[in-house]
DNA sequence: AAAAAAT
């Protein structure tokens, strides 16, 4: 069967068995160059980049799209005109192993177009099926090449029984970990039988292990991220290379080609062979395709690149497809109320309701150190023994609690995707190491805590649910000071406001919670007793860890700090909001709000007044000199106990209707905000 | 002070 492919190449059974192709529709002059159409496409288009003519004519071929009726869209189609092995084939539709029968769009385009030896970009949605679409083609073009050592043959030919380490073709990045494992773990399905091996190399990991195993094994196709595959090619003396790689798929391409990644990537492909003297084919997947992303792409890529955008009208993008509402919260401290609020409504549906699939949620924030958190809290919620399992349960019953960000080994943040993929019910607590990509079933809840730092991250992050057609419902938890940067960020998805189906959310916790309803009360001051427990180093570097997103979101700095210091009092319970370096005040641009910023110096938070003064003073160079701030304190430390774990002391905006200012910034944003439906 | 990513 291999044979039929070798033999003849790819470019001849398209256009033997399927006519209906990009190259059949070419235009005449590519005729002229028929003899060489016969070989192997990687052929076809070197020669193509050296004639300027034909290159023309390509790019113009390029700007057709494919007519979905000449594409084929059956995996099986794909093997009966002898395009792709029936070995992969088998595996991928085969019930037993990936069990998929159509393929999707993006699939389609894609996998004809590889096959054709083309460059390509590819703009997909999230869920779509990226990560077959390149696989497929990629391991068929390794397995088109007669001097590959398959690990099948090297056992029946070779004195050897293993393949080697420097016959790595095709080299796969991600931006995260788990992404790549994730990739690699498909890869792996669809090899059994071929011959072909899948390798990774991920940072986190014993590189000497990893190393060991590409050795020992062999490796066709090596899946990592930029860091440990970098590491891995520099060093000549491992036997760990590839001299013959024809394959270089960027995964997530707009993340790995901006700021911060695009150096590394520079320098991976440095390392791999000329692509002047070892054909190269370049593909890259990106949801989307930023003006300063596509500089890269056009440098990266050979010039006649293709680019696949998929419109068919019923795949509708996740995040246009998938209801998601707008929570409006009263501060942050309102923050995990609410997403226990949430589970628990759902939950209580869920078990009326027998459609309803049991709650699997991701909850996104922006810093690890919130993350780290409120996993804590909700680990540390309250557990109540549970008459009819005999069990002692918490307010979730016994949803899965998990954490996932990069402050976790990689040991632990393994487990965590894993769990989590198994869990039928749970909740994942995340930074966006998990917002891209990451492929964990049934996921019925997205909720995003705070703004996301751009759209692009709100999108894939969303995506994370409604997954292989099932459904999924967005949430994002915000503070009226978000809103302009909200709509600005955000603007033409389809986000309804919902000021309806929670309680806690608009609930004042700086105040006795005798007209909040009895169950959300209840949940606040679960939380609030499961916050009590976690120490005070921890909450206050949290607090400092959100200090630059807040200050990037919201659209008045004084609000901003109001918010923070009384998430410091009356989420955190800390007696007061932590302390602010004056230089990172300065560069926040908040040293002028006194009477809100406490600034870090001399003896250190709890120390006397008159040991915080002198520093703070002679760093303030918009000091009026009067000290608002300390004053402030010193009032109020007189004037307010800390009550059990939670001090009802106010600090900064004490609370809405105190302030005028306040409240007209709530009535102007938020009610006529409310009011006016967008879609 | 801030996701992620090499040790």
């Amino acid at each position: 069967m291999l044979g039929v492919f070798r033999q003849f190449g790819v470019a001849q059974a398209l256009r033997a068995s399927a006519p209906r192709t990009v190259s059949a529709r070419w235009t005449p002059q590519l005729c002229k160059f028929k003899p060489l159409a016969t070989q192997s496409p990687v052929l076809v288009r070197s020669f193509q980049t050296s004639f300027p003519a034909l290159k023309a004519s390509a790019q113009a071929a390029a700007q057709e799209t494919v007519a979905e009726s000449e594409l084929i869209t059956k995996f099986a189609d794909l093997q009966r005109h002898e395009l792709i092995d029936g070995t992969l084939i088998r595996n991928v539709t085969s019930p037993v192993r990936m069990g998929l029968e159509t393929m999707t769009e993006v699939q389609s385009h894609t996998i004809h177009q590889m096959l054709q030896g083309n460059d390509v970009l590819a703009q997909a949605k999230t869920g779509t099926g990226k990560t077959l679409a390149f696989l497929l083609p990629t391991m068929q073009n390794i397995l088109n090449d007669p001097s590959i050592n398959l690990q099948s043959r090297a056992r029946g030919y070779n004195s050897r029984s293993y393949v080697e380490a420097d016959d790595i073709r095709a080299l796969i990045i991600s931006p995260t970990r788990e992404l790549a494992e994730q990739i690699a773990a498909e890869a792996r399905k669809m090899t059994p039988g071929t011959g072909l091996m899948v390798q990774t190399a991920v940072g986190g990991t014993q590189k000497r292990q990893g190393l060991q195993r590409i050795q020992q094994q062999g490796c066709h196709l090596l899946v990592g991220t930029p860091g440990r595959i970098k590491d891995i090619f520099s060093d000549r003396s491992n036997g760990v290379s590839a001299p013959k790689l024809n394959t270089l798929i960027l995964d997530e391409a707009d993340r790995l080609l901006d700021q911060g990644f695009s150096e590394e990537i520079e320098e991976i492909q440095a390392l791999l062979p000329n692509p002047e003297q070892v054909t190269r084919q370049t593909l890259m997947f990106s949801a989307t395709v930023p003006k300063a992303v596509m500089k890269m792409v056009e440098r990266t890529m050979r010039s006649d690149y293709k680019t696949v955008k998929t419109v068919r009208d019923d795949e509708t993008p996740v995040h246009l497809r998938v209801p998601q509402r707008t929570v409006f919260i009263r501060g942050y401290e309102n923050r995990l109320p609410a997403v226990l609020e949430i589970a628990k409504e759902y939950q209580a549906r869920q078990s009326q309701d027998a459609n309803l699939r049991p709650f699997k949620a991701i909850v996104y924030f922006n810093s690890t150190a919130e993350v780290q958190l409120a996993a804590e809290v909700f680990q540390n919620l309250p557990r109540v023994p549970n008459a009819t399992t005999g069990r002692t349960d918490n307010a979730l019953g016994r949803t899965n609690v998990l954490e996932i960000h990069s402050r976790l080994s990689q040991r632990q943040r393994t487990y965590s995707a894993d769990a989590f993929r198994r869990a039928s019910s749970g909740i994942l607590f995340s930074s966006d190491v998990t917002a891209r990509g990451m492929d964990f079933p049934d996921v019925t809840h997205v909720i995003q805590v705070g703004l996301p730092s751009d759209r692009e991250t709100y999108i894939h992050r969303t995506g994370r649910t409604a997954r292989a057609n099932k459904t999924g419902e967005g949430w994002i938890l915000l503070h009226d000071g978000e809103v302009k940067e909200m709509d600005h960020m955000l603007s033409g998805i389809p986000l309804q406001e919902d000021s309806q189906t929670l309680h806690t959310p608009m609930a004042d916790l700086t105040k006795d919670l005798h007209d909040v309803s009895p169950a959300a009360r209840a949940m606040i001051e679960q939380v609030q007793q499961a916050t009590a427990s976690i120490g005070s180093t921890v909450k206050q570097s949290t607090w400092r860890s959100q200090l630059g997103h807040v200050f990037r979101t919201f659209s008045s700095k004084r609000t901003a700090l109001e918010t923070l210091n009384r998430l410091a009092v009356h989420g955190y319970g800390l007696t007061e909001p932590p302390t602010i370096n004056p230089a990172l005040a300065q560069n926040l641009g908040i040293s002028r709000y006194r009477d809100l910023v406490r600034m870090e110096g001399g003896g250190g938070g709890s120390g006397r007044r008159s040991d915080r003064r002198g520093p703070e003073r002679s760093h303030d160079r918009e000091s009026s000199g009067r000290s608002f701030g300390s004053r402030r304190f010193d009032n109020d430390d007189h004037r307010f106990g800390a009550r059990g774990s939670f001090s009802r002391r106010s600090f900064g905006n004490d609370d809405f209707s105190d302030r005028p200012r306040s409240r007209q910034h709530r009535d102007r944003d938020s009610s006529p905000y409310g009011s006016r439906s967008r879609y």
